[in-house]
Parts: structure tokens; sequence; C-alpha cells
DNA sequence: TAGTATACTGACTGGTCGGTCAGATCAATC
DNA sequence: GATTGATCTGACCGACCAGTCAGTATACTA
């Protein structure tokens, strides 16, 4: 019984978890998070609202589990497609062709992903540092290999920081444009401009 | 009297008018939308919050009263110095460098409108059509030189429409990388990072 | 000075919503 | 079928806040 845990609870725990994040997720990035209330999620959810307070202390705690799952997840998909790559070049289109396939997978998501970091300037220190750290690490990575291909001269002398920043910036603002015009073009179009369009901006020569 | 409208009731009107608007924008800025309060913003004002509604019809309406006045100068702003530029170099360094001035000395105005048009995903329907043309009208004017210059040769092939969006982006993403460490260099430096890197991307060769 | 119009105020209202908790329901065990 | 404990529920509470309006203050006129 032991075993593995306490699998009747545990399981059941985690099943429950599952659901309401995934209701909150849905409500989230429908109406953004005050507008949002508990009954909604609770409705959708398919349980009453009490029993979201047995499985989250608040609102808010929903939010930020939502949140950070999916973005340890990207962080995870991103490290893991850069890490793959080899030449500076494929880097930066891992990069960038991770983030817009999963953001194109995970629309809800990314709504309430784009909802809370577009407004860190608005709210800066209301996120968790863990939160933060996630987030600051997708760009960090670029940036290493960035710094390194610089040092080797296999680019142009750019700041390797602002770089990053500008790929990781271009690549979230063509997946809105997708958003609002309803695509004109594919997913891949628009991450093979970006990596055309940065490549030829710190290409040697 | 009548010459050049009812001085006394106009003047007052709109001095009281440019008062709740500044105060608003700061609060607005701190606190966001939802979390701002009338009592707030009366108080910032120094005024009752009787009196706000004697000069606006609702919360909302301040909000859109103050997001589409500073909309409306950096469009005439913008297109002001895209239009005095000559080479499609200059006017993409009018336009950067134009809303990188500006938001540097109109921080409260730029939580805002950043917090708004951020979360256009989120909440596609809910600004007037007149906003939305003036954040749109931002991006067509570069556009449309940017298609030009491509027609006569003068960059490679490029989308102009996404190119001008990323240039978009990425302004936009240095101006809150500056907000967020603030502020390793200068507005200046960041402005002139944004033109080389996007003008190596483009140029022919 | 009385009368009137205009500008302003803040206590109050009605509605909303996050969070609580007393009790219902279900499952397992004896 | 009785007992117990675990799970779930939704009516309820208190806090909050946009918007109202009866009343005050101020300025202007006769």
């Amino acid at each position: 019984m032991p075993l593995q845990g306490r699998t009747k609870q545990d399981v059941l725990s985690e099943f429950r978890c599952a659901e309401i994040l995934d209701a909150a997720r849905g409500i989230f990035a429908r109406k953004g998070f005050e507008a949002a209330t508990m009954d909604d999620i609770a409705a959708a959810a398919g349980v009453g609202k009490g029993t979201l307070y047995l499985y989250y202390r608040s609102k808010r705690d929903i939010y930020l589990a939502a949140l950070g799952g999916g973005l340890r997840e990207i962080r995870d998909r991103t490290q893991a497609a850069v890490g793959a790559a080899t030449t500076i070049h494929d880097k930066i289109r891992a990069f960038v062709l991770t983030k817009v396939h999963y953001f194109n997978e995970h629309r809800d998501f990314y709504r309430i992903y784009h909802a809370e970091f577009g407004n860190l300037v608005t709210h800066p220190s209301c996120l968790p540092d863990e939160l933060m750290a996630l987030y600051l690490q997708q760009v960090q990575q670029l940036e290493g290999a960035l710094a390194e291909a610089r040092d080797q001269h296999l680019v142009r002398a750019v700041d390797p920081g602002k770089t990053a920043f500008a790929v990781f910036e271009i690549t979230r603002g063509l997946i809105i444009r997708r958003l609002l015009d309803q695509s004109t073009t594919g997913a891949e179009d628009d991450g093979a401009f970006i990596v055309d369009l940065i490549w030829k901006g710190i290409a040697q020569r």
C-alpha cells in the first residue's frame, strides 16, 4: 500500500487538481484574472465552489498553479530544443519554433501567460520569485548561446542580452499578430521569417 | 462673450478634465484598471468623488479618455517624425526613437498603454474602434514606407507588415527591459541597437 | 440682502464576489 | 444496516466599490 504513496487519496487529489486547473485556464484565458469568478471556475470544473478550496487555498493560488505549470513545461521544451541544436543558427531557430508551436497548441495558456507578463511593468512585484525566474530563464539560455557565438566570431559583436530579448519579443509579437488577424500565414512561415530576419541582422559580413 | 465660446464654463471644465485625467493616469498606471478605485482618483485629483461624474460618465470613460489622449499624441509625433525623414533607414530610426523618447517621458501613460494593448489578445473586442484604429495606424505608416522601399529594391524582399510589426515589438520589448532592469544603457543606445539590428536584417546584399 | 444658478461633496445604496462552514452524500468496514 | 470518515456542496457573510443624489458652498445678479 505505501509502496508508491497513498494511491486512493493521491490519485483522486491529482485528478481533481488537474480538472480544476484545466477549467481555470479556460476561464482565466477568456475573462482575465480579475473578471474571472470562483463560481465560473467551479461551474466549468463541474464541482461546487467549496470544493475548489479543498484543493487550493485561494483564487490567486489556482491562478499561479495554472501559470506555473505551463511555464515549467515551455521552459523545459525550450531548453531541450535549444540544447539539442548544434549551430547558433539552429539554436535560434529551435528557440523560436518551440515557442510558436507551443503557443499554437495551448492558446488558453498563452492568453494567461501573455496577460501576466505583459503586465510585469505595471505590477512589478506581485509574482513569486520562482515564476519570475522561470520567465527569465527562457531568455537566458538563448543569451548564453549568443554570447558564446559572438566570442567565437560566428556572429557580429552584438549585445547578447538585448538580442536575445529582441528575438523573444519579435516571436511574441508575431504570435499576437496571428491571433489578431486570425493568421494569414502558418506558424512555420512566421518562425522562418523571424529566424531569417534576425540571422541576417546578426550574421558576420 | 460668444466670440470664442463660453469662456467661464469651458475654461473651468477643460481645466478640471485635465486635472482629473492627470490624476487618473497616475492611479491607473500604479494599480491597473480593475484595482484603481474612483475614490483613489478623486483623492489624487483633490476633488470629491461626485465631481468625477460631472465631467465623465463612468470609470471606463475616464480610462478611455486617458488612453486616447496619449495615443493621439504619439500617433501624431510618430507620423510627423517618420514623414519628415527621407530615407527608409532614417524612417525606421525616426519611428523607433520617437517611441523610445515618448515613453521615456511619459512612463505613467506607457504603463496604461502597455497594459491595455498587451491584453488585446485576452480581451479583443472591448476597445472602441477609434482607439483600435489609432493603435494600428502607428504600425501602418512604417509598413507603407517599408513596402515602398522594397518595391524600389532599397531593402530585401521582406514582408512589410511582419517587418513593421517586428520593429514595433522589439521597440516595445526594449522599453520594458529598461523599465525592469532600471536601464543599464540610455534610450539613445537602445534605439541605435534596434535600428542597427533591423537595418542589417533587411538591407540588400 | 435676498434670490438664483452653478459647482461641488460624501454618505449612502445596490450589487458583486472571495472565502466559510454546517450539513449532505458517498464509500468502506464491521 | 449501522458506524465512521472522507469528500463535497451551496447558502451565507462581510468587504468592497461604482455610481447616485440630497444637500452645502460659492459666485453672480438684482
